[in-house]
DNA sequence: CTGTTAGCGCCTTCAC
DNA sequence: GTGAAGGCGCTAACAG
């Protein structure tokens, strides 16, 4: 019967009238008759007719799809700003390309071919950890279209951007731990290389200032966010001499390492040394000795800014606004998870 | 100067040959002279030509395009899932839409339209909780869109699926149990109708009986899987005269709820009662009392079989093999956590 | 080896 | 209110 094989010429046809209107008549075009629409449609829905859409978008030039690139979709965060760009997109209509890096720069870049030639409407990425060569992204900007970059942005100068401010988040953990009593807090960081490390490491400074509290490098460790580079910073914490009273971790699987590591080495967690850190995993909750408070991203929430903003891009496509470049930083915020 | 906007025509117009030979030029067609083919590419190149896929899959019909469809994104299993298809997905040189139905039958039915209106060359799927009509199902199939269904099955004949298999995971979880000495073990399952709580209950009682364990009704509970129900349903287990020395957990967060529920009730966790779940999470693995043992699914290992299982259908798309459904249950496996 | 011709399914002037 | 014709960009018979 060939079902879903139905096209326009065939209604057309078997109707005695042609193929044009009943173009227009499924788009109930004014100035089509009623009972040539009734007819129309009816017959349409017989035959299980459906519009093809790789016609349409083929001739409009327009295809709502949304190329959407992240490095990992193993990591919570990327996968709840993921399920935020989903439903807006959802929402208005859109579809989403997905793709995941892997942090390997070739094979972002060929994503970005594929979705370019699948003419996606516009791209939301963000970028392997591994990607210094930008030309691919050049090449968007070229054939027109508008990407909005969010959480790992690349350092190029007039794009689009989302991404939560580190910094406030951090002040506020410092503030909240000063206010607790605490003077010495040390910092188990990132690898330095990483621009988040960094961004922790410059509002760290920044808030103990603030706190007039005096810098000392030696409570800064770094890890490479392995279950053992965890453990050693932790040891190198606790093999100072003047040990930190509260320890703020990279984020919270950084810190349930730590914490088990200092637990297992007859520290008292939140008591002998206080833990805070970033991310605010659910599953802190089930710790018997969660860190006291965990810096909050809002993943979702920046996944549902990034596609609102790429849809705003989207809508004025025509406009000559080019020059304006959204970059929006979102606060980040700490929640606290033990009161006692 | 228009990049992006440069067509097969205008390559042949400039070159004074015909649009065809361009095309086969750049297809590396044989029977093109190496020359040709040379000033081909080369003007191509330096026109930043890009062939419009758009009109390619239009003429060709055929996509590329692989339609995801799973409940959330949230949910660490289905991005597990998702992740998986997606390394393999991308090997092929296929590419992702993605939808996520938020258990929601209309916008599951909403997506389902959209993707075929895409013309994917196939589908995967993880059918909403709240689904029971089926027939956006029924569509795609008088559609000929393959359509692969994986955790989340329908009821429905002649499907393809991979799913995975608790009867052998809940077996050995007894049976683990059983070798430690346990009697008496209890089961807090997942909401009644749900075909994954019915899967373990009955291989619960199978397993229990291969043990010549005799069955206790009243050693079943049930549980919403809200916090609140976890805690209601390990209450209702605490309050058992003849109290089960050890607990099956629905899946690892059930367990830590009613971990967290026991141990505030003085029970001694893995000593008065021992817990073992579903689901392996890894963060188990930082609390201080985990389940002693979990039940694996191989959620990424069932995204990859999934979509090796469908690009075998598509490949074989015309071959009358129509008669042949793939049925799939990859086995879950006991995974012990801790061998104090 | 290369050119010619025909569409793919739909939308859109331009006529009537 | 409706029909005829053309074309989006590309591929693929069918001819040379």
């Amino acid at each position: 019967m060939g079902s879903g094989k139905a096209t326009i010429v065939d209604i057309a046809k078997k109707l005695g009238i042609s193929k044009s209107t009943v173009s227009r008549a499924l788009s109930d075009h004014h100035s089509i008759g009623l009972r040539t629409k009734m007819r129309v449609k009816q017959l349409a829905a017989e035959l299980n007719y459906e519009p093809d859409q790789t016609a349409i978008f083929f001739k409009q030039r327009k295809t709502f799809l949304i190329g959407v690139i992240l490095p990992s979709l193993s990591i919570n965060f990327f996968s709840s700003i993921l399920s935020g760009i989903e439903d807006i997109a959802y929402e208005k209509n859109y579809t989403l390309l997905l793709g995941q890096s892997r942090d390997d720069e070739e094979r972002e870049k060929k994503i970005v071919e594929t979705m370019k030639n699948h003419r996606v409407d516009g791209m939301l990425i963000s970028i392997s950890k591994n990607t210094s060569d930008y030309s691919h992204f050049e090449l968007l900007k070229k054939n027109k279209i508008p990407v909005v970059f969010f959480d790992r942005i690349p350092q190029m100068p007039e794009i689009h951007y989302i991404a939560s401010k580190l910094e406030s988040g951090m002040i506020e953990a410092v503030n909240f731990l000063v206010k607790r009593g605490h003077k010495i807090i040390g910092l188990i960081n990132g690898p330095e290389k990483l621009p988040a490390s960094k961004e922790r490491y410059d509002a760290y400074i920044k808030a103990l200032q603030n706190n007039r509290i005096k810098i000392n490098e030696s409570l800064v460790v770094h890890s490479d966010i392995t279950v053992d580079g965890n453990n050693e910073a932790m040891k190198k914490i606790l093999a100072l001499k003047k040990r930190p009273t509260a320890v703020i971790a990279f984020n919270d699987y950084v810190a349930m390492d730590a914490i088990h590591y200092a637990k297992r080495h007859k520290v008292k967690v939140n008591k002998d040394i206080s833990f805070v850190s970033f991310a605010n995993e659910a599953i802190c909750d089930y710790m018997d000795h969660p860190p006291l408070a965990s810096i909050e991203q809002f993943p979702y929430e920046q996944g549902v800014k990034a596609t609102e903003t790429l849809l705003q891009l989207l809508q004025k496509g025509g406009e000559k606004d080019d020059q304006i470049f959204h970059n929006i930083l979102l606060p980040s915020q700490l929640v606290v998870r033990v009161t006692k």
